[in-house]
DNA sequence: TTTTAGCCGT
């Protein structure tokens, strides 16, 4: 075959996604014209700063031992402050405070109950002033117990401390209870609630993950109302709260209303719609999002992008395996110094693995030394895991383990993941083993099902479906869902069924599960169920999820669906594909279309245009097309690879001499000389 | 005398 047609042309354009290239070409020219200001340490965490510097006398000793124990907790000497504490007879509402605030700074558990204990000997426990502090040291802590006993022992209850009380309810987590203190407060006679009460409920309407998400959102709407009749939707940290609470609750729309009708906005404004935009899948508007703040920041020194903001774009990156994009924003994280911060370097790790360029994630977790922390380890581990190094990836959790860190339950995930894309059983039973027994971290369903995937992809169904019998909780749909999975690589028609009436029930939505079904049936002739199994899909009005590709060509992102009609380029892609599939039928004759994956009744041949449709195959030919001879060509799918898309490509990497990388929903596939990195196991 | 917002690893 004459692979003229495959040389780049230099004609490629898209301008459908012209949305992010010319504002980041915009934003590496804003870059050079602004020099990057020099970086201001964090802001102190602790309160003292806010305090009333210590009277000294003439003579340079304090005035007062009440104002020696301030001095001594404002430089953050908490023992010696207790010492001079258990000498004074008289301490102030001010010293409590004072040694109360240290506390808290630094995390001072023990001292904080110490003092907590000298207050109620004082019988000041009732004091609403020392209460409210307490409180929140104690959410600081993450005791809420103890929060909710000094709440209820302050016999007056003013606005503050019902607020900080609400506080430590919803940053911990308990929003149904934040949410009752919330309504026992708007009863209370003599409470009003400000902007703070507004805020802090919000929050509580979202963390509950496991309640319904049109609840939550009834109930922000709700507050919401409120805001607006009071007058507070224009106070920045309220509708900032709104605009992420929006988003939190993937109501893009209600975010970005609340986010144009702001008059005045921030950094923390800007960073949390770019974060909103990247965390619902929407990364184009992401970048367009942030290319609109770097122009503005521009003219405000207040919206100066940050680490936070820095790390919802990097996302917004890694969603798009932008990985030249994400370059330029790497570049700027190191004029700017950014990369002090862990969460940013951890996040670049994370953005480098993902958009398939793993050596650079080594070099980036290399370079961290040791400040690497639980995540960077993590991030490390599960870019091997994904790219198939399933033995280093274990490795590296071992060297994590020998370091002295402690690993969390996503960890384990991360490296159960290797074992699993890998088959590696044996191994990953241990690390179960390891997690549970060793380190007394209880499975969740995430990894229930990632022992039923290893365990059921490598044909072991029957313990696979032992696993789920003998799970201590009540098995999900993420658990079913791989036992599925692995019935449909296996043919296993029986257990597929059984599991089908628990995810039917539990996720009647999803259409992927009546596609597994149906093809299950399929493959083993079972031509009426595989009709029955459709009927059921058309009933509930069903649409599989669109299956979608992107590719980046010199800093631009470029997106295919299956089938791609209005793609501009799609005569020409066609073409190079029909060609490679009469090359590939003539030198594997064993070859035949995979067209039982195509769920429309239509004839076969229409079916096999389908299939040569497929989002993932445009943006392999549009690769070819538009990237020179030696380029790897890398491509990100929003599902898992279909077989037929895995067979073409590796035929596709022989013929056209290409290295082929091409991360799906779970994992990389590297194709090279017509084999695959997976060894066609995934 | 007091308190708020955005953020890393599946």
């Amino acid at each position: 075959m004459s692979l003229s047609s495959l040389h780049p042309s230099t004609s490629a354009v898209d301008s459908r996604f012209s949305c992010a290239h010319p504002l980041l070409q915009f934003h590496i020219f804003n870059l050079n014209q602004n020099p990057s200001p020099r970086i201001r340490p964090p802001p102190c965490s602790c309160k003292l700063s806010s305090l009333q510097s210590p009277v000294l006398s003439k003579s340079g000793e304090f005035a007062n031992n009440n104002h020696k124990i301030q001095y001594l907790c404002k430089q953050g000497n908490i023992k010696l402050a207790f010492q001079a504490f258990s000498n004074e007879p008289n301490p102030t509402i001010r010293t409590y405070e004072t040694l109360i605030l240290a506390c808290s700074a630094q995390n001072a558990a023990v001292y904080g109950r110490i003092i907590h204990r000298y207050i109620v000997q004082d019988g000041l426990d009732g004091d609403c002033f020392l209460s409210t502090r307490l409180i929140d040291m104690y959410s600081r802590f993450d005791a809420l117990e103890d929060a909710r006993r000094v709440f209820d022992a302050s016999r007056e209850k003013d606005v503050y401390l019902w607020n900080a009380f609400l506080r430590a309810l919803a940053i911990a987590g308990k929003g149904e209870e934040a949410l009752e203190i919330y309504g026992r407060m708007g009863q209370s006679v003599g409470i009003e609630f400000d902007s703070f009460s507004y805020s802090y409920a919000l929050k509580a309407c979202v963390v509950p993950l496991s309640q319904s998400s049109t609840l939550s959102f009834e109930r922000v709407r709700k507050i919401h109302g409120y805001i607006i009749r009071h007058g507070y939707q224009s106070l920045i940290y309220v509708a900032t709260t709104l605009v992420d609470v929006y988003a939190k609750l993937s109501h893009v729309g209600y975010a970005r209303m609340v986010f144009d009708g702001m008059l005045e906005k921030n950094v923390v404004t800007w960073s949390a719609m770019i974060g909103c935009y990247a965390k619902n899948e929407m990364e184009f508007e992401a970048l367009r999002v942030f290319g609109e703040m770097m122009t503005a920041s521009s003219i405000d020194r207040n919206i100066i992008p940050n680490s936070v903001t820095i790390i919802s774009i990097l996302q917004a990156c890694s969603g798009l395996s932008a990985m030249e994009i994400g370059k330029v924003i790497h570049a700027y994280v190191l004029r700017r110094r950014l990369d002090s911060v862990i969460s940013v370097s951890n996040t670049l790790l994370s953005m480098y693995a993902k958009s398939g360029n793993l050596d650079m994630s080594r070099r980036i977790f290399d370079q961290l030394g040791d400040r690497r922390d639980v995540i960077s380890w993590t991030a490390m581990v599960s870019g091997l895991g994904m790219h198939g190094h399933a033995s280093g990836a274990i490795d590296c959790f071992h060297q994590m383990l020998r370091a002295g860190v402690f690993p969390s339950p996503i960890t384990f995930l991360s490296v159960l993941g290797a074992c699993s894309h890998a088959g590696l059983i044996k191994e990953g039973k241990e690390i179960f083993e390891l997690m549970t027994n060793g380190y007394h971290i209880i499975p969740g369903p995430e990894h229930y099902a990632s022992m039923v995937d290893l365990l059921g992809r490598a044909g072991r169904l029957d313990e696979a479906a032992n696993i789920i019998s003998a799970m201590r909780i009540e098995p999900g749909p993420t658990v079913w869902g791989s036992l599925l999975g692995a019935c449909r690589i296996h043919r296993n028609v029986e257990l597929a069924e059984r599991a089908c009436v628990r995810l039917f029930k539990l996720e009647p939505t999803n259409a992927g599960n009546y596609m597994l079904l149906s093809n299950i049936y399929f493959d083993a002739g079972m031509w009426e169920k595989v009709a029955e199994t459709k009927s059921l899909l058309a009933a509930h009005a069903l649409q599989k999820m669109a299956g979608c590709s992107f590719i980046e060509v010199r800093r631009r992102v470029y997106s295919f669906v299956s089938v791609d009609e209005a793609n501009p380029h799609i005569e020409q892609l066609n073409a190079l594909l029909l060609q490679i599939m009469v090359e590939m039928k003539r030198e594997m004759p064993s070859y035949t279309p995979q067209t039982n994956v195509v769920m429309y009744d239509v004839e076969e041949e229409v079916k096999e245009r389908i299939l040569l449709g497929h989002s993932e195959k445009l943006a392999v030919a549009f690769g070819l097309i538009n990237t020179n001879a030696g380029d790897v060509i890398r491509i990100t799918k929003n599902l898992r690879l279909c077989e037929d898309c895995h067979s073409v490509t590796k035929f596709v990497s022989k013929l056209a001499n290409r290295e082929i990388l091409v991360r799906d929903v779970n994992r990389f596939h590297r194709f090279r000389d017509g084999v695959c990195s997976c060894g066609d196991y995934w």
